[in-house]
DNA sequence: TGCCATATGTCGTCGGACGATATATAGTGG
DNA sequence: CCACTATATATCGTCCGACGACATATGGCA
């Protein structure tokens, strides 16, 4: 399981890039972070929830309350176009930072 | 520059990757960040000076003063044998974030 | 009935980066 | 000579995000 500390600038990125083609709940963004990382990232629900409220405050997700028979219910979020703008830069941000660790860290380890 | 937030698990592999070959002291390693990484990452003296702390405190590294004329006394810090272990770990706990991360946000953009 | 997976929510804590401020010295330009 | 800059280390208080723990609620299965 990757640092505490690694996560703190990423969960936001991941958050973006996985409701990017299509809605997608708490849950369910949780569970894709793990096994889409094969559990090299996991998120608490106490780190995860809070995220999602932040994001929508800010206007870059957008959530909808789905509620089905069979199950309890969903709140869905969809990405903004504004926040398309945000997942834009924050990729190009991503890819800037780990280039700058691997100039300094050894270019065989990134 | 990168985000605060990116950066907090990315500090202490820095500094014991840049303290690998050769002693340094704190000044420098914040200049070195700063030039290696093209400007793209740099520390405060307030993040960067506790940090080295952190780290001899953990026997990772190991710091001695040196005093010469024409100069400010300066604390010099190299790696440990202890401190080769962790940036081992550090290295792949690294590469295994990216890659996971990578993984989620898209290969275009890792 | 008990347990697990699903699904969302929140309190208090902890740790790390930062802005600001401080001290001290060597070199440079006016 | 004096102001300014670069060098070099140090620390206070703040802010913010991840976490452990706890809570609530429902559907399915043994």
């Amino acid at each position: 399981m990757t640092s505490t500390d690694l996560k703190k600038g990423s969960a936001e990125l991941l958050i973006l890039s996985l409701v990017e083609r299509e809605p997608r709940h708490g849950y369910d963004l949780g569970r894709l972070i793990e096994s889409r990382s094969r559990g090299a990232l996991r998120f608490n629900v106490a780190s995860l929830y809070p995220l999602l409220y932040r994001l929508e405050k800010r206007g870059w997700i957008l959530g909808r309350w789905v509620e089905k028979a069979g199950q309890r219910r969903r709140r869905y979020y969809r990405l903004t176009p504004e926040g398309k703008n945000v997942l834009r830069a924050r990729r190009r941000s991503w890819s800037e930072f780990v280039e700058a660790v691997r100039r300094i860290v050894g270019a065989e380890y990134a």
